[in-house]
Order: C-alpha cells, then sequence, then structure tokens
DNA sequence: AGGAAAATGGAATATAAGTTCCATCACGAT
DNA sequence: ATCGTGATGGAACTTATATTCCATTTTCCT
C-alpha cells in the first residue's frame, strides 16, 4: 500500500487546492497528471465518476484513487467530496465578501457575532431577491397596485411590520393604503370594502398564519386583484394570485430578518409611485 | 409504465425550476413532496445519490425515478444532470461575477432599476453598521433589555415597522413587550407604567417624530433606562439616553430601505435573549 | 549493467447505485 | 358497497462505480 500521510487531508478546498500545488513536482508522472487536470477542471472532479474522468484526464481509473491515497485520503470519493462542497450552498455573488465575514467573525464577543451572523444572512438574501425577482413581475405589480384606488395591506406577525412599512411608504407617496393586521381586530369588516377598482397585497411566510390565507381568499373571492409577498412557490399565497414573488430570507441561528423583503418592498413602493406619475392621475 | 410527456425535458435548470412548479399541484402526494424537496434543496439533488436524497426527502428511492419520469426524463440520473449544470462552470472569481451582475443592471427596465438600486443601498448600509457598531455596546443595550421586567418599544412612523418587528421578535423569544406607536392612541398613558425596573427601546429617524421625541423624556424622567437606534450623534436620542446605535441607511433616489437597522433589530433580539438565558431568570 | 523499489496499466472484484417489478393500498366512479 | 384505476412501499434486479490486485514496465541506485 501506498504512503499515507500522518495528519487528516484537508476537507477544505482552498487547503486541497495547496497541498495538491505544493505536492505536484514531488509526485510521480501519472499522478502529476491528475493534479494538473484537478486544478484545471475542478467542476469536473466534483460531478465527474472515476471513470469518466480518468477517461478525460487520460490516466487509469486506478490512479485517481492513487492519487487520492496519495494526499491521505481513504479513497477518491473522499476526495471527490471536498471538491463538491466547494460548490455546495453557494450563494452565487457575495461568496468572497462573507467569507472575509466569516473570518472576522471568530473570536469576537457573542453580540458581535450575532450582528455578523445576520449581516451575512441580510446579504445573501437580498442578493438572491436581485437574482430572483423578475422585472415583469415587478412591473406588473406595480400596474395593479398604482391603478388601485385603495391599496389593502394583509401580514400577520412576521410580515406585519412589512405591511406596516408599506402603509408608511405608499402613505407617504400619496396612496391610500389600508393596513390590516393591527391590533384593532376588525380586519375583515375592513376588507369587507374592498372590490375590482381596488388591489390587495399580502405578505406571508411560514408557517403561513391561517388568517392570512383566509383574508387573500376573501380578496380573491371579492375580485381584487392580489399581490402576495411570500417565501416558496408553493405557499398558499402563491396561488390564486395576480402577481408574487418570492423572497427566501436566509436564516442564522434559526432566526429571520426581514431586510430582503423590506428591499423588495421598497421597490415596490417606489415602482408604483412612478406609474402612478407616469400614467397620469386616475 | 407511466405515462411520458410527448416532448422532450427541460435541459436547463430554469426551465426545469418553472415546470416543477407549474405542475407541482397535478402530481400525486408523494410526488409533490420531492417536487417541493427538489425545489428547497436543489444543491442536494445536484451532489446526493438516489439513496441519500430519498432518505432526506422521507421517500422510497423508487418514488424519485417516477418524479422524473413523470417529468418526461428517462431516469433520476437525467434529471439530476440538469441540476448539475446548475452548479458548474460558475465564475469564481469575485471580480467576474460583480462584472456580470453591472452588466444585468444596465438597460433592464426602470422597476428593476428600483430592485438593484435598493439592494446596493441595503447592502451597504448593513455592511456600515458590521463597521459601526462597537460590540461593548451591543452587549450593554442586551444586558439593559435582558434585564428588564417589560421592554417599551417606541418608534412612529418609518420606525414603527422596527418596533413592530422587535414586538414580534422579542415577543417569539419569551420576553415581555409593550408596542406603542400602534394606532391605539394611548401611548402616553401605557408609557405611565414604565418605571425603573423596566427598559425602553426608541427608534428614530430624520426628521425626529416629536411624540417620539417627547416620549422618550417621558421615559428618561420615569428613571427607565433607555436604548435607542438613530442615524446621527446629534439626534435627540442620543442624548440622554442609556446606550444608542447609530444608524444610516443608504437612500436610492431619496427613498430609505430598512434594511440594515431590521438587521441590527434582530441581533440586538437575539442578543438579548442570550443575554436572559445566560444570566438566569430576574 | 543488474537489481531492487516504485510506478503503471488493466483486469477482477466488491460495493453501491439506479431502475424495475409486483403486491398492496387509497381513492373515486358506478 | 364494489370495482377499477392509479399511487405507493419495498424487494429484486441490473448496471455501473470505486476499489483492489497483480503482472509488467519504468526508474533509480550501486
Amino acid at each position: 500500500m501506498t504512503e499515507a500521510l500522518t495528519d487528516s487531508p484537508p476537507q477544505a478546498f482552498n487547503e486541497l487546492r495547496d497541498l495538491i500545488i505544493e505536492r505536484r513536482d514531488k509526485l510521480p508522472r501519472r499522478l502529476a497528471q491528475v493534479a494538473a487536470y484537478t486544478i484545471e477542471f475542478p467542476d469536473d472532479i466534483a460531478f465527474g465518476t472515476v471513470g469518466s474522468i480518468s477517461e478525460r484526464a487520460a490516466v487509469q481509473p486506478s490512479t485517481l484513487v492513487r492519487f487520492a491515497k496519495a494526499l491521505g485520503y481513504s479513497g477518491f470519493s473522499e476526495l471527490q467530496a471536498v471538491f463538491q462542497e466547494r460548490l455546495r450552498d453557494r450563494p452565487n455573488n457575495y461568496e468572497a465578501r462573507l467569507q472575509s465575514l466569516d473570518e472576522h467573525t471568530s473570536g469576537h464577543s457573542p453580540a458581535m457575532a450575532a450582528i455578523e451572523g445576520f449581516s451575512e444572512a441580510a446579504i445573501r438574501s437580498i442578493e438572491r431577491v436581485k437574482e430572483r425577482v423578475k422585472p415583469e413581475d415587478l412591473d406588473e405589480a406595480a400596474r395593479i397596485l398604482a391603478a388601485a384606488e385603495t391599496v389593502y395591506l394583509i401580514g400577520l406577525r412576521r410580515s406585519y411590520p412589512v405591511t406596516a412599512y408599506l402603509h408608511y411608504a405608499l402613505g407617504t407617496l400619496g396612496i391610500r393604503t389600508v393596513l390590516a393586521g393591527s391590533p384593532s381586530g376588525v380586519d375583515r369588516e375592513i376588507l369587507a370594502f374592498a372590490g375590482p377598482r381596488d388591489a390587495a397585497l399580502a405578505v406571508s411566510f411560514t408557517p403561513y398564519a391561517p388568517t392570512t390565507v383566509e383574508y387573500t381568499r376573501q380578496i380573491v373571492a371579492q375580485n381584487t386583484p392580489l399581490v402576495s409577498i411570500t417565501d416558496s412557490p408553493f405557499s398558499p399565497l402563491a396561488l390564486n394570485t395576480s402577481v408574487w414573488f418570492e423572497i427566501v430570507e436566509s436564516d442564522f441561528e434559526g432566526f429571520r430578518t426581514l431586510a430582503a423583503t423590506m428591499t423588495l418592498a421598497a421597490a415596490l413602493a417606489i415602482a408604483v409611485a412612478e406609474k402612478r406619475r407616469a400614467g397620469g392621475r386616475r
């Protein structure tokens, strides 16, 4: 059996990469060839099979196993896992930024760790909004809300701050809104006033408050156009809705911020205001 | 054999995603369950094996194959390939990513410009929080709030969503809160109950709502410790306050999001909860 | 040049993976 | 209530994958 390393092989891709580069010229010919291939086509290592990779790298399958063992892994699969980790859970864009965040985090007070953790989660979430929200949807939502005489805002529990914000934001922009979910408790009666010439905006995340779902049903039944913000295509709000947005807030220690949702809400408010200005008064 | 589709199944991830979402509610129970899992954990589909995925998705291995076939693929492996493509050949280096981001930005609809603009503003604001907030301040604020019998939350207008969020967040963490600023209009009387063994948290930004300023004066006069979140050292809230945080939300076209404030609020909530847990009950 | 040690290619093997099949179950129509 | 269709769970089967083994070649030292 080939010699194994005394200490355990790297689990992080970057370390592994460094190790391969460092060892490269001490390795025998075929193994060096594999080393070069792994550095050049890391994605292929992550997804390929021993057979397919060996073919493309022009070596024998057994050579790949040897290579992994020479690096201290128990077999090729173990080495492959490291290459896969690199591609996993990568929230597309801000990886580098987040990584530097992680480095800062360690060694701080628990309070500061919370700040860093939530910042990281918030930035990720916002990034995702940018990627996922379709311009057409935003335009359509803005059109609906801009055309409404009154906008009914529906949001309970965690979603309530969002509707409260929109209540404020749309209010300052001269758009009449009615906020459901406040402690008044007469929401149903208020929502009964909504008609086809109004519009409603509902916000709800898992676990969806039954009341919110019920309200949206009522709204739809009254032929009032509905725009929703929710966290999954399978959310009850995503059905029967004129337009809906998917927002996935990353969590930190099981707790979620509202940063991304607030960002979308702000954009929506501005878009509505612009539509109103452009489309003339109604 | 199960029915196959007439036209070929999607090779691009986004199309596949849309297809799954569209078909979701027409699928039988177990297949719908798989559908939800694939949307929620696409990375797992890309890297897992039929065995491991079926275990985590709580279905039989055969169900995964059925799911793939129901979508028109020849088998699970073919569907998996689409999930892998999504992760392959993604540019790693930071600059390239940012560049592609910029390219997306320009030439989009005004609606999308709003999303991009607010996202940028929000991320910048959050990063500033990270830099500016002092760990000692956060610790001290958490200590004050954790020691309080009741936490009084003061926030009007744009700040109201923040206190509403804290009302919810602290509530779920088992901390008694009273929310001022809601439409009830009896805030002053409610705040009169606050004493030295309680604490208050006030949030206010320019232009500072006179009512908020007045409330904080009242609170301080009653010897209730006060934590503030505001946007300038010269804010009326920064004076006479036990601890205060400076949050500057970047604006986009004169409009401000609450992303950074929400992030700080979340961190504060967690920090308080941890202090409570660590420090025993009072 | 001769020999030992290491490296290599390729076949053999054991393991794991994906797929198929069938008995059973749930549900809707008659 | 009964029948029939479709869905489901789980075992059986087939394929392919990673790993091991060994004969052969290469390398390097004396």
